[in-house]
DNA sequence: GTCTATACTTTGATAGAC
DNA sequence: GTCTATCAAAGTATAGAC
């Protein structure tokens, strides 16, 4: 049995996650979590904006964890990478194109008028980028590569969300999908102006 | 003098790109747009949806006007590309991280909510992909490559701008910068695995 | 600590004088 | 067509009984 606090979490992060921050209410939040109305404050005597903050840390450390998950499916890095993709890609059909990155949409929102959530966000995308770059440089990217390889599949990753959402069809995050390989396989190759031998069982593409 | 209609779409742009459509009040565009109140609604009867709809849609061909003429203020491609990016980031600064994407905070927001205007957002974005594939066909890219190039330069446009916003900082637009001119040049190549030559004039980063 | 009732503010929207 | 006054509803937050 969870308790009443983290029920409050879940329900503000799948709401967030959809609507964003500012159209998501406080009320709708404790309706979600099947919880009185003063128990919000109780347990988050800041207010809205510190249940989004713990709302935008718990999100990323849980989102965190997919991506782990996902990169250990896979002996290879680029099997790894593209059962990411491919599994973010299925997800948001499944949920109707609603649920993509768990604080994307609160990041835009809040980005110029709370600096508390602000900052929530920015170190979550800090985190990922950094387990991302770790990761990616375990795989054999070599380390002066690893943080922009990092850096750039993230934004794809975050690009291709926005736009699959608005246009409620998965071309963009294919597209994203296919552009990370390609890069992974060029930081991947022993020098600039070599073809990289496709690993074993990944579907590479050539551009 | 433009007219009172034009300046209230006008502000609703300008608080909409840094806000999100949520937290921009209809008081708070007129008083920005020194309009009476009531003018809002003798102008779009369709209240704030309507509103809405019709600022997306300017904010995006204005977009696209900024997108042409960054690409036309050089003579090659990736010079044009460069620019854009470079530009996009200065003016990011330039606005203390608020001014981004004009469109994308509403996009993410409303994808779930409204479909007039999650409709109004696919509308403006296709538009772009599609004047950047034209764009990159008449610069030498071929066919087959140039809407999945352009689709990926626009995913790696839209993420680095949350990453950025979020973290203040414009490590991700640099990086995306660079990616997107690999992807161009090896687009550009006339066969995979060589190499392509790099156009005069252009910053080419080596991956 | 759980829960209800309510205070106070702001929201989108309308009516109607001019 | 311009502008003011106002409405009903929803927002966050608080007080206080249990």
């Amino acid at each position: 049995m969870t308790g009443t606090r983290q029920r409050i979490i879940d329900a503000s992060a799948t709401l967030m996650r959809r609507q964003g921050y500012e159209a998501t209410g406080m009320k709708e939040i404790v309706t979600a979590a099947s919880a009185p109305f003063g128990s919000v404050y109780h347990f988050f005597p800041g207010g809205k904006e510190q249940l989004g903050a713990e709302t935008i840390r718990w999100s990323g450390a849980e989102y965190a964890k997919l991506l782990a998950a996902a990169l250990d499916s896979s002996p290879d890095l680029a099997g790894g990478v593209r059962a990411f993709f491919d599994g973010a890609a299925e997800y948001l059909v499944a949920t109707g194109y609603a649920d993509a990155c768990p604080i994307a949409t609160i990041a835009l929102e809040v980005s110029s008028h709370s600096e508390v959530l602000r900052q929530a966000c920015a170190e979550v995308f800090e985190m990922w980028a950094n387990d991302g770059a770790r990761r990616l440089e375990a795989g054999g990217v070599p380390a002066g590569a690893a943080r922009r390889l990092a850096v750039e599949m993230l934004a794809l990753l975050e690009g291709a969300f926005v736009l699959c959402r608005a246009a409620r069809d998965t071309e963009a995050l294919r597209v994203a999908a296919d552009a990370a390989l390609a890069s992974l396989a060029a930081a991947l190759a022993p020098g600039p102006g070599a073809a990289a031998p496709a690993p074993p069982g990944s579907r590479q593409e050539e551009r």
